[in-house]
DNA sequence: ATTATAGTTCCATAAAGTCGAACTATTGGG
DNA sequence: CCCAATAGTTCGACTTTATGGAACTATAAT
């Protein structure tokens, strides 16, 4: 496993991010996070997806600079960089979370 | 050729909507017909894109419910339903166009 | 040490995107 | 009316990206 790396601030384009956000399945782990706080990998994503997929949107997810993720143990924790894509992309990040949609949060997060 | 069909807004889906804004030549195209008005699909894009891709992005806009398309003679003129969308998924739409990127309107538009 | 849990990586298959070529539709001359 | 020109769409082939299972790495707990 290599380390985890995240784009800088300055390297995040809106195309990737809007791109990373339209998803089903990141959508709800995006909106996990904003209501529940951070959260590992596979509290997110419910029992129907293979836990590579799963791997695999959390890494589009960091590579447009959405969330942070560093270990904690044999877990993952993910967070929102909120702040940082606000200043960016004001009102992007936000108006998508307070969008009302059929996208539940997890239960199990 | 079928007729244009556009969804109605009840069907839209903020994931639908977030992806078609997900792609540079997208965001360019919405952002022109944001700039300069109601376009026809070869004003926007550029001479570096085959006019069959064009054609599949303004599909995918279109039924994202995100452009509106009506026929004039041997055109389409496209227009943002940006009214719509603010109402479904309030400032989704507006912070995208505000934001400030490195994707430029057409020049040619 | 061994077992368990969390993620990643690799590989094969499935799904989407891209482009050129052929087609449809409308317009504007001869 | 017919022919050429323009705007888009559709089709088929190829490329790229997504998905999921299996094998692998890393940490923790017993």
């Amino acid at each position: 496993m290599r380390a985890i790396t995240h784009p800088d601030i300055s390297q995040i384009t809106l195309a990737e991010v809007l791109y990373a956000l339209g998803d089903p399945v990141r959508l709800k782990i995006v909106k996990t996070i904003a209501a529940k706080g951070e959260q590992a990998c596979r509290s997110c994503g419910g029992d129907d997806i293979a836990k590579s997929t799963l791997s695999h949107h959390f890494k589009i997810l960091r590579e447009a600079g959405i969330i942070y993720t560093q270990k904690a143990g044999t877990q993952h924790l993910n967070s929102l960089r909120t702040e940082e894509l606000e200043a960016k992309f004001p009102g992007v990040l936000t108006s998508v979370l307070s969008a009302e949609t059929d996208i539940q949060v997890c239960e199990e997060a």
